[in-house]
DNA sequence: CATCATATCCAAAGCGCTTTGAAACTGAGT
DNA sequence: ACTCAGTTTCAAAGCGCTTTGGATATGATG
């Protein structure tokens, strides 16, 4: 069923009723009901390509999953996110796509989403320090809106992130106040942002507190399980081990604390955690008592908010450029304690 | 740059160029490559839509993330599926559309995704037991492929499924010849599926042994972490617990862990666990040695061949139906053990 | 040199919608 | 009865592509 039928049912010119459909006013109130029934009726729905082409508008936001080649990995959190921003795309009547692409041909694959016209803007999720793709979408001048930020990138761009190096310092300094000297950092992959505004925030509030830091308690890599266990491992092998460790995700936490167990450690009370929460749906931090002392930012929630700053930056492209920090709070869980005595050793 | 511009820069007409970058035999050689050499040079993508219009085709299939309502969840197994089939979609040129929608509009928006022509097929995942929305695409003829399959749907339609009855039927049996009587089953959600043939094979298993289904024992939830945890800690109040636990996923598993660890109980020693794994690259199952003994499938191999049926049969609209059923693999690991011995407790 | 097959290219129609510019119809005002 | 403003409807153009049915050029053939 298209238009021109429905139309030639109702008698009326396809104009009158393509106008009776999409509201527009010169449209008699008695016609309109008539066009909506026999649409209903015939459960008439416009073609969105005809419909596209015509309004030269998609009403598509485009997404990239960069499927590695390295490490197949698919962030956890990108299901919580994406589930935000398609709630939002949802209620103003957008659809969301997804192309694959590995490293080497993520530009292209951003390039091509916009340049057939498949999409009206898209999201720019899990940038890097000095993140290229920031100046590509900016040349082609695509409506688009970072999840995160890029340090070195020096031009304005909308973006929406947390305030990682606030509340990585925030975290360091609350295992400080509790006579933590030993503090270790399991990070994301170095050249991930917010791996580095993470670590920022770490090493100032060591420094705040005349502590130096250790090489050796500092690891990063992709935040797998095995990878926040493994690091766990080798770090309790130390002459000087961690009396704390940082984790920047709750998954690689849980490995974290595995390595904890395998040790005969106990958790809150032998070594002390706190993890970054991105507060996923599937992986709550316990129920009522949260289990890890945790940064916690619902990620989904940002992913509404980005969502709904990118259909505002479509709607009026040349507007100033928006930007939004978000604040992580502090839960106070139970993996976290004063430091064990020493000599109990 | 479209393609009338592209074609007076190169004095030719649309149907040559549109031809030559097409592939199509009755253009020579030398234009072909003057054609193409241009289309690089100039940047020209055809429009997705404008093509999509004339071929009748959009290239894109279609998934509904039932972001429902009630527990606002995203399946954490969504991500690495999602992955396996973004990357067969790329490899044949088609593109990927998600659709939100809650519990009670999702068969309208499956119905609207395909009516408007936005998508050539659709994935239904997550099929519950009579899930209705087969007979919905059925009836409209949407090519589309479930991941699962659906008891008390007679017509034949596509699938691809993990065989979960005769996975969890050997799992049991497997804790079943170590010793154990009393087996626990944390499930998923009843209504869906694959819940109901895991639960299928685990009765079946303690039926062939002679014991004797304990309803105490057998536990069904959204999986999550702290549905794991919850579960494993009221079971282990009973008068009789548990000595086993089955769990439906990685997930739960960890909660299951947590419990016991809480508990005091050494997992693999005083309690067996297996889990069933979907292998997701951010929780693989530990590195060499696996942490829990699990049946194991891997949901993103799963989502590469769920694309290629798919793909398959909306090129051949009427070919026989198509299934496939994927054996898991029984990976022992260090979380199971002899039944321990119980006067010594 | 006329004829025909083949290779190469093209003009124009059509996909299903929106939107412009105009027409037809109303009822009021003079 | 005639004009005018406002309301309601419409025909046709256009969005950017593919594809049909020719047209033209080329070269081989008799």
């Amino acid at each position: 069923m298209n238009l021109k039928q429905l139309s030639e049912i109702l008698g009326l010119s396809q104009t009158t009723v393509s106008r009776a459909l999409n509201g527009f006013p010169e449209v008699s109130e008695g016609t309109r009901v008539r066009v909506q029934a026999a649409a209903q009726k015939y459960g008439y729905r416009p073609n969105s390509r005809a419909k596209g082409l015509a309004t030269g508008r998609s009403m598509v936001i485009g997404h990239v999953i960069p499927s590695s080649s390295q490490h197949e990995m698919v962030n956890p959190i990108f299901g919580d996110f994406v589930a935000g921003a398609a709630k939002k795309y949802a209620e103003y009547g957008y659809d969301m796509m997804f192309t694959n692409a590995d490293d080497t041909s993520i530009e292209d694959a951003y390039r091509s989403l916009f340049q057939r016209g498949a999409v009206d803007g898209v999201v720019l999720q899990g940038p890097k320090v000095n993140e290229a793709r920031i100046a590509v979408l900016k040349r082609m001048s695509v409506p688009f809106i970072v999840h995160g930020r890029s340090t070195g990138t020096d031009t304005p761009y909308d973006w929406i992130d947390v305030n990682n190096k606030s509340s990585f310092l925030r975290a360091t300094r609350f295992l400080i106040d509790l006579g933590h000297r030993r503090i270790a950092l399991i990070n994301g992959l170095e050249e991930m942002d917010f791996a580095q505004r993470r670590r920022a925030g770490y090493l100032e509030a060591l420094e705040q507190a005349g502590i130096a830091a250790d090489p050796d308690l500092m690891r990063s890599a992709e935040m797998t399980e095995v990878f926040g266990h493994r690091e766990t491992h080798g770090m309790l092998q130390l002459d000087d081990p961690p009396t704390a460790i940082l984790a920047s995700s709750m998954i690689s936490a849980i490995g974290v604390r595995r390595a904890l167990d395998e040790a005969g450690l106990k958790m809150g009370q032998d070594v002390s955690v706190i993890a970054h929460d991105d507060d996923l749906s599937y992986l709550k931090n316990g129920q009522d008592v949260p289990i890890f002392t945790a940064t916690r930012s619902s990620v989904r929630q940002a992913g509404e908010m980005a969502a709904e700053m990118l259909i505002e930056r479509i709607k009026s492209p040349s507007a100033p450029t928006n930007t939004r920090l978000l604040e992580a709070e502090l839960v106070v869980g139970r993996s976290t304690g004063p430091v064990p005595n020493r000599t109990s050793k």
